[in-house]
DNA sequence: GTTTATAGTTAGATGTGTCTAACAATATTA
DNA sequence: TAATATTGTTAGACACATCTAACTATAAAC
């Protein structure tokens, strides 16, 4: 996989973001998204159209290759599981979680990825609904202690 | 708190780490420790000097200031605390998580590094010892499954 | 269909972080 | 203590990412 760098993988997923809800995608749209200046834009789309990421004419709309496509949607793939999970099972507000996902999605590895995808699902797929073991976080950060319930009858760890 | 940009974190993380183990720190220990050439180190140093997070005489021995201990400690205990987390908590490899966490601690808020800390402690201090929820994770882990006593009778989210 | 407004581009500057090559200071050792 | 090895510094280059200011192309309004 080509290297990208962060700031280039943001425009990426900016492109990818905005065609959710715009039909097209123009080079005033990523500035606003991003908060950078048109400038910085036409910087970036031209390297990235050189390097295969991304088709623009000049003057004209944006689009992702497929080469962007996929790309882009690995990067938010990892935005969205990395806010999931730190909303979900970390209890992290929803604005932290979104600043944090932002920067980490860069970062992060294949492996603690995927982990924290697994950790995810186990959280959410439980049989019980809502696990006990989760209950008892919350408890533990509002507390600072373990619920009495917590691990005696095997209730939960 | 003054910002400091990655690079300029890794390099007061770098002194503090070398001095755990090192009489006095010095320039090529450094390049060493951040795999990087001399002059980038000393560049980055001069830096940090102006800033007030590193004392230095010329040609000789480096060290941080109070305030450049502070931010260390700060920066490595993130570090830390990540790398408990990916290992213990998510089952990452210890060198995957070594890796990651030497990135996205420059990246993490305080807020969600503060729930993870606390979701690592409520794991370590679980009163069963290996919480039930731990086995049953990395059973989900193994099997793509929880295991079959998992919420069942109670026995653990 | 001109004029005006909006959007996109180019040129040039700045700041950051890295490097190589050449040079200077300190430390080692013969 | 003079020669040599090691370490640290400086100078200059390059890549990246951003900006402002000036300019150009397209779109909208009259």
């Amino acid at each position: 996989m080509k290297k990208l760098s962060q700031s280039l993988e943001d425009y990426i997923e900016a492109i990818h973001v905005i065609s959710f809800t715009n039909k097209v995608v123009r080079v005033k749209e990523i500035a606003k998204f991003l908060d950078v200046k048109t400038p910085s834009v036409v910087d970036a789309v031209s390297k990235l159209t050189k390097r295969g990421f991304v088709n623009h004419e000049k003057y004209g709309y944006l689009e992702l290759t497929e080469e962007g496509k996929k790309r882009a949607r690995e990067v938010y793939g990892k935005h969205k599981e990395l806010y999931k999970f730190l909303t979900g099972v970390l209890g992290v507000s929803n604005y932290t979680s979104k600043k944090d996902a932002c920067n980490i999605e860069h970062y992060i590895s294949k492996e603690a990825m995927k982990k924290m995808i697994k950790f995810t699902k186990f959280m959410d797929t439980c049989p019980e609904g809502n696990p006990p073991w989760l209950k008892n976080f919350n408890y533990y950060v509002k507390y600072g202690r373990h619920p009495s319930s917590c691990c005696k009858k095997g209730s939960c760890g």
